[in-house]
DNA sequence: GTCTATACACCGATAGAC
DNA sequence: GTCTATCGGTGTATAGAC
């Protein structure tokens, strides 16, 4: 599983049990301290290592990015694939939607992919992706819908995610104003598609 | 308009013609090159002055960033504010909404703002202003709404708001599914509201 | 697999001259 | 108002030993 990179740089095995910590590290501190912390020596300061075993395991600090973010988007659609299985997965699917995903940590990466290429085209993946699972669970549920016209299931998986990333951001921010109403708004939707 | 910091520091007025074009070239950065990229000597290179000049205008590159926010915070609501005394101004809100923003910009405003305590003070506070602007807006077509129940305009503001961000960042990324039904929900949404 | 040691670039911030 | 000069710190990435 080692591979070569450089002239004379030898690299560790990809999914092995540090690789894993290391990524771990990574996410901790993007999440608490933010990208301009995200570095080589914190990572390894934080498993107790020196910081030339990342470069062991991470051909550049980018390809760590990438492959941080890569390894959270396979959890998450592997998640949102197992609970559209469900007869009436809307409200899971809302629920993951909603409360699994840390909004500093998406914010982190958003910013991020405008200047990495590699990790903008795992982002756009992500996002077509889980659309499509979304997507899929709305039309199952098409014949209950009482709005007129019916709203296209394409629409809906837009606008209830991209209404789910701006109230988990401001709740963490701290703005009220809308908030609860928007919930009953969404809760009303929801019970109409899902007794 | 000169003012004293440090022990032997003095600071350039305020407002001035450089002091913008500080802002103006940190903002370009910003879009064009991300965080990573806007540091006081880029700023400099970019006017052809010295990376110190940037110090005499701002006392950190902290305070730089949060006046950069601020000033167009200020654009951004006093726009906002000439729009909306217009008899039916939810259409020309909602094309600033979606137009006049870079969405590039915005999300590494908000991954600043994780760190930048500063910087997110004045990020709550234009949502706030900007959502009271558009809920008042909104209440002067309230009695033109078909939907039952009739929706609560600040939900209207929320929910119109992130779906025109959501919008916004998925088509510089390139993303298109969902977009077109999505914009046919809004257009006859906003049609019922203004004739 | 993990380490020491190191090259080299860049950054924020300041003192003080012109 | 703008400059030269500089300090101390931190970052990425590599060579090569144990």
């Amino acid at each position: 599983m080692t591979e070569k990179v450089g002239p004379n740089r030898r690299m560790g095995p990809v999914g092995s049990e540090i690789w894993h910590s290391m990524l771990d590290s990574a996410e901790d501190i993007l999440r608490e301290e933010g990208h301009a912390a995200l570095t080589s020596r914190r990572i390894a300061d934080r498993l107790g290592v020196k910081q030339r075993l990342v470069y062991y395991y991470f051909h550049t600090m980018d390809d760590l990015i990438v492959a941080m973010f890569r390894r959270s988007l396979e959890r998450d659609l592997a998640r949102l694939e197992e609970v559209s299985k469900a007869e009436m997965p809307l409200r899971q699917l809302w629920e993951i939607c909603f409360h699994s995903h840390d909004a500093r940590l998406i914010s982190e990466y958003m910013a991020l992919a405008n200047t990495l290429v590699d990790l903008r085209q795992e982002v756009i993946s992500f996002i077509e992706k889980s659309r499509d699972i979304q997507i899929a669970a709305i039309n199952k549920t098409a014949d209950r819908q009482t709005t007129n016209p019916k709203l296209p299931a394409s629409a809906i998986a837009l606008m209830a995610t991209s209404i789910g990333l701006s109230l988990n951001r401001e709740e963490q921010l701290g703005v009220k104003s809308g908030h609860v109403e928007a919930f009953a708004v969404l809760n009303e939707f929801l019970s109409v598609l899902e007794s």
